[in-house]
DNA sequence: ATAGGGTTAG
């Protein structure tokens, strides 16, 4: 760093202003503390805002309370610092005291607080500040509480507050037909767009994404091919819309689409996308042609990215290249660390998994409900039973963490297959859910394998009272009637079986439905 | 210097 004499405050301020554009968070903090003779108020917010920028709320904070003397923008840029922070309370706190200063709140301190507050019933008295102040009749107060009563799921006020928006802009349009969307109300959402009178890429990628939300993948497909100006954000949209929606392959098609005929890049959120649209069609082929392109890139691996690259060869089935990317890479978060057990106890490394499992503990990662889920499917897949039950346990005791039902449904599963049929059915009974078709097919399954008919039959009962449907339940069934000699029973189940499931998804597996 | 609309993982 050059050590050139600053002579004046300007001076100081734009020599700030460039180090915290370049990222360089450190030396503008020193150059700040060395030219305590040149300070303005200014410098101490230009302060203020890169510690928010960078994601430090603790030294804002601390630096907002040394300030000698805070302007308007001082407040506004620590408010905007809890909003980051989602310290609701804090700015609620620091609002109250400001005004109490007599401090006016200007147009930007009404709309973060606003922003803050949607979706709460503080926003109504915010609402009437700003009427009493005049700056509702600023647009950008205005578009601010369009959001805001969408939030409070509000279509009355929302539309109003859109209506009294002195001057409307594409901002203010799209916010309106975003709330429709939010109500689900995609009617009202496509009128909005079609009255809007200049729509940007912005304003069409936001109707994409609300077709998507609502259910509609073709409607966001129209617009999609529709639309004039395309970027790296409506791009993604659109091939995440296929990829949530299980169209795996086309999420993929579209991808290669977007390389081939578009000048648009893929950045890290396109990839993270893709990665997954390769996981979930088990694509391993695809999904090393993408982890090379992301090499060739040059792009930051940030912690989403590299998960979605573990998740991606976990679940194509390649353990070692899961664990080389796991391994490789710094940034690790729950997530990653969830991925890599689940990449393991899905393909029966249970030892593994839970090694994992305790290293992630070690490192100071707190787990989540998921982690558990990951965990006990270890022991499912290793016959742990005392382990699963401790892990169960575990989870609440020293995590508090609730078990869910996918939690019990591994742990029926696990009781189920080393033949403890009736601490399984115990479970079931005690537990606070209902269970779902899955935990009855693992349980049914677990009943046919060990021949229980007895609790086959109960599982069997309670599914068809709640108009539930498994293959597992004529499997069962056929097994135990099988295997006592009782084949006229069987040949009955049959042509239930064939009356009941057809055109349903059956338990085939490739075999059978070769033979067949 | 501070504010309003669109994108990512299990």
């Amino acid at each position: 760093m050059s050590v050139a004499r600053l002579l004046s405050s300007s001076q100081l301020n734009t020599a700030i202003v460039n180090h915290l554009d370049d990222g360089r968070l450190v030396d503008a903090v020193k150059l700040f503390c060395s030219n305590s003779h040149l300070r303005n108020t200014a410098s101490w917010n230009l302060m203020l805002a890169g510690y928010i920028r960078n994601g430090r709320p603790q030294c804002a904070r601390k630096l907002f309370d040394e300030m000698p003397c805070r302007d308007i923008v001082s407040w506004n840029t620590i408010l905007s610092g809890f909003r980051r922070s989602g310290d609701s309370f804090m700015a609620f706190q620091h609002f109250s005291t400001m005004i109490l200063s007599g401090l006016r709140p200007s147009g930007v301190t009404l709309t973060t607080m606003i922003t803050i507050f949607q979706s709460s019933n503080l926003l109504v008295q915010l609402h009437g500040m700003a009427i009493r102040t005049g700056l509702s009749l600023n647009s950008i107060v205005g578009t601010a509480l369009v959001g805001g009563y969408a939030g409070l799921r509000d279509p009355i006020a929302m539309f109003q507050a859109f209506k009294d928006i002195p001057i409307k802009n594409s901002v203010s349009w799209t916010s309106l037909m975003l709330g429709y969307m939010e109500f689900g109300r995609l009617n009202d959402a496509e009128r909005v767009f079609e009255a809007m009178p200049v729509k940007n890429v912005v304003s069409w990628t936001a109707m994409i994404n609300g077709c998507i939300s609502n259910g509609n993948l073709n409607a966001a497909r129209r617009y999609f091919d529709q639309m004039p100006i395309r970027n790296v954000i409506t791009w993604t949209s659109m091939i995440k819309g296929y990829q949530q929606n299980e169209q795996q392959v086309n999420a993929l098609n579209l991808f290669a689409e977007m390389l081939r005929l578009s000048s648009v890049r893929p950045n890290q959120f396109t990839y993270s996308t893709v990665l997954a649209a390769c996981a979930g069609c088990c694509s391993l082929l695809f999904g090393k042609s993408v982890h090379g392109q992301i090499l060739k890139s040059q792009l930051l691996w940030d912690v989403i990215l590299s998960s979605s690259l573990v998740e991606m060869y976990g679940k194509c089935g390649d353990v070692d290249s899961a664990t080389q990317s796991f391994e490789s890479f710094e940034i690790r978060n729950v997530v990653s660390w969830n991925s890599i057990i689940g990449c393991y106890a899905r393909h029966g490394l249970s030892t593994r998994a839970l090694e994992k499992f305790k290293e992630m503990i070690q490192e100071g990662v707190r787990p989540d409900d998921i982690t558990f889920v990951c965990v006990l499917m270890a022991c499912v897949h290793g016959g742990l039973v005392e382990e699963g039950e401790y892990y169960l346990e575990l989870m609440e005791r020293e995590f508090c963490i609730k078990p869910r039902l996918e939690h019990y449904g591994c742990m029926v599963d696990l009781l189920g297959r080393a033949g403890q049929i009736d601490r399984a059915e115990d479970l079931i009974k005690q537990m606070p859910f209902e269970p779902d078709t899955a935990l009855w097919g693992a349980f049914l399954s677990a009943c046919g394998w060990h021949l229980n008919l007895e609790h086959g039959l109960w599982a069997a009962k309670a599914m068809q009272r709640l108009e539930m449907d498994h293959p597992a339940i004529y499997s069962m069934m056929l097994r135990v009637y099988g295997e006592r000699g009782a084949w006229r029973r069987v040949n009955g189940l049959k042509e239930k079986m064939e009356k009941v499931v057809v055109g349903k998804q059956m338990g085939l597996s490739w075999v059978d439905s070769a033979a067949s």
